[in-house]
DNA sequence: CGATTTATGTACCGAACGGTAAATAAATAT
DNA sequence: ATATTTATTTACCGTTCGGTACATAAATCG
């Protein structure tokens, strides 16, 4: 069994928040990307040591996946749900929507981490790049899956292409990820939802 | 009067071609980002010393600016093109097709350098950054202007909207840009621009 | 032929990089 | 109280970073 974090009663307490810390290193990888983004900036940002880092994280590399996981499961709070709509117009309206505000909230980096967080980078980025690059497929992925459950629900016709709306889809919403950090504001994403959503099959 | 490569009589000449040596800066720029990408990943791709890099470009973050200009004279070169065409409808879909086949192109790396050059960036690409920022934000507004010519000609009703539409469009072309990076074909992001091309008014 | 000008190759600069050894501090176990 | 365990602090490791000084090579100018 790996260390997972649950509470040694014995030795010293850990004198910070993991969650907290691993809080500010996404936001810190969000806004600066893998390669932008050293040690110090997330030590100083954690408000914790290299050791502490070290010991608590493993590496730079491995904080890093702990804070995309941390990131799907707080930030993108909107995907998984749009998904349970009941009809595939629903499920885009919703994700899209969804997108549109959370990508230029002000609460944290524009955009989406996912897209933005190792996109082209160095080869020691490597790895951490196809984790990306990976979970932008599968969510694709889920959205096709969906969509091909809506073609024998008979909400979306049977001559709709389930693959080529999913990933229609994930090219808007991968592009909003781009115009939040080019400044657009959620209003103006919802507009761009919108005119995508007249798209789509219903 | 900057130092323009007009070529000097006097002196030792240069042994290497600007050209080819600023593309194959860009190849990697664009595989690897600003971050991403070292003087000696720089260096060994334009088969050059250091000293001779400075010299001819100044120095990295100038040499990718250089490298940026010369992007979008070689590789967009379907861009400007496009907002030549009669209509709107025809502009979005030159436009659209012309990235579909640019992006996914496999004599070079894959998506849009100005796209993903420094999306998320250390402060040192600060300024680079902005530079693709404000890059993109421009080349949205050209599609606007277009756009606003096309309601005075009556190819685009009165009623439509033509920042949206531009920021529609560009939203698309920026996803297209993650998509050849998650492994799109030219296909595939053809029969995105069809579907992205449904939701514009003709 | 020098003298001048520009480019190249080598060797190096200080700073920042990711990562760690070792000593100390704070908790529990016995 | 002492041993054990874990976290923190400090100080450091070798490597790589972007950038440059300096000597040399190759061209033109007079």
């Amino acid at each position: 069994m790996t260390a997972v974090s649950c509470s040694p009663t014995i030795g010293r307490p850990r004198a910070f928040d993991m969650d907290k810390a691993l809080e500010s290193a996404l936001e810190v990888f969000w806004r600066k990307g893998y390669d932008g983004t050293s040690l110090t900036d997330l030590t100083e940002a954690m408000g914790i040591n290299k050791p502490s880092l070290y010991a608590a994280f493993g590496n730079k590399e491995q904080l890093f996946l702990k804070a995309i996981e941390f990131y799907e499961s707080r930030h993108c709070s909107f995907f998984l749900p749009a998904l349970e709509k009941p009809t595939a117009y629903q499920v885009a309206e919703h994700m899209l929507y969804g997108a549109a505000i959370n990508m230029a909230d002000q609460n944290h980096p524009q955009g989406c981490v996912v897209v933005q967080g190792a996109l082209s980078c160095s080869e020691a980025a490597a790895t951490v790049k196809e984790a990306l690059l990976n979970r932008r497929v599968e969510g694709e992925q889920k959205l096709r899956t969906r969509f091909e459950q809506a073609k024998l629900d008979g909400d979306l016709p049977a001559s709709a292409d389930a693959e080529t709306l999913a990933r229609y889809l994930g090219t808007v919403l991968q592009g909003m990820a781009i115009q939040a950090n080019n400044g657009a504001t959620s209003e103006q994403l919802r507009q761009v939802a919108e005119i995508t959503l007249q798209a789509f099959p219903r």
